[in-house]
DNA sequence: CCAAAAGTGTTAGTCTTACACCCATGA
DNA sequence: TCATGGGTGTAAGACTAACACTTTTGG
């Protein structure tokens, strides 16, 4: 008589935040093809399998979801709220996920979904559950954690002109910030180095330097922590 | 033939700190009543039920294990890899709890724990699982925390004197800190109210003053969040 | 009067913030 | 030559960190 149904089951959902120059960032949502709530927006996400852990179960759900493949994860929160989905009890462990180059991975959704899209994180459709209240969690934390870790580079190619970082950090932050303090700071944490390419906007304006990551000085940095102020 | 015993089962884990004069900062461990790990030292927590949330679970855990009422329960982290537990594949919600007074609250263990105890932070014993993993995450959490919200209070009484507040950071960071520079930037907080009261320890010295916690600051300045180097 | 703990100020250095002009390019 | 975006320096103020002597009490 204990059916399995009677038990609380554990799923996954994912926020994946990409950054492209024309977008800003944004986020990656999937549009359900099955009932409950067919057709609405939500994050990719599912349930995790016996023997699973939770981070291959993200790492699957999205390549089955959305065929992406992620360059950082890192648990946000476990949403636990018994009444979160109308059907039961289904307690949900999200995390949150940076990629590079969101505009170029080829998105294809199957399994699960009807479709997959980058959404800007100031254009943000309704969600289903209580997924918008995890992508505001989401968003809060990666406001926070950009402050004292340079996460930014998480979401850029290897190498990229320095303007890209400023209009991520702008992007995120939803506000502007002061160039002049923003590159001095930046440049003092040594994670940044100088090649001899020039990157030309399309249109007018100064070509910008391209920088390249220094990884080895970023994972000494990771490591220590960071405070930055901007 | 799909046996319950299939599913994964969610559990919740609590670490809580408490804090007294004379042992500085501990954390509350039970003694296991049963296999497996019978009479080895735990976390207290237990499997959440049907239906209810995850915060619930804690408290009625902890209620049962230890008797103990908690002050302030936050959300640390979420465990899930499959080999945690050698039974079967169990994931655990671990929180982060303070409470008040810690010397004061009257321990009784009964259900699944054959005693409860506290242990301080620098001395603490083996533990089953992987619950010296949740517990040192714990112990960062709270030391990075510290730094940026006023938490010392949710671990002392209403009324302090000044100094069992330093007690509490010393305790906490494990390393001396100046004691002129910690009082100036504590009272520059404006959470602290000075009372006429005149705490008179035991043995020599001068007698300090007794403060007490000003909460609309507090939770003012909680919501904006501070910057608390030390 | 000695030992122990509480209370209190100043200074140098570092970091943060605010602010404006020149440069390289395409149209 | 104009419009656009890139690149760079300086000065005032705030905050941090380092440091020692005086006060009050009990023994």
């Amino acid at each position: 008589m204990a059916a399995s149904s009677t038990n609380i089951k554990l799923a996954v959902d994912a926020v994946v935040f990409g950054y492209s120059k024309s977008d800003g960032v944004s986020v990656l949502l999937i549009q359900r093809k099955y009932a409950p709530f067919k057709n609405s927006w939500a994050l990719p996400g599912g349930f995790v399998r016996q023997g699973e852990s939770l981070e291959d179960a993200v790492r699957r759900e999205l390549k089955e979801e959305t065929g992406i493949s992620v360059n950082y994860l890192e648990q946000l929160y476990t949403f636990g709220d018994p009444k979160r989905d109308p059907r039961q009890h289904i307690v949900s462990v999200a995390y949150f996920a940076l990629v590079k180059s969101a505009k170029y991975q080829q998105l294809k959704a199957d399994t699960d979904a009807e479709n997959a899209s980058w959404f800007p994180i100031n254009e943000l459709p309704k969600l289903v559950f209580d997924h918008s209240e995890v992508l505001n969690t989401a968003i809060a934390r990666i406001r926070m954690k950009i402050r004292y870790e340079p996460i930014g580079f998480e979401l850029l190619d290897r190498k990229f002109p320095f303007s890209d970082l400023e209009h991520l950090y702008i992007s995120l932050l939803g506000r502007d910030i002061d160039r002049r303090n923003f590159s001095r700071k930046m440049l003092a944490l040594n994670v940044l180095d100088e090649t001899d390419e020039m990157y030309k906007a399309e249109g007018k304006g100064r070509p910008s330097k391209v920088y390249k990551f220094n990884k080895k000085n970023y994972e000494q940095l990771a490591k220590e922590g960071i405070n930055f102020e901007i």
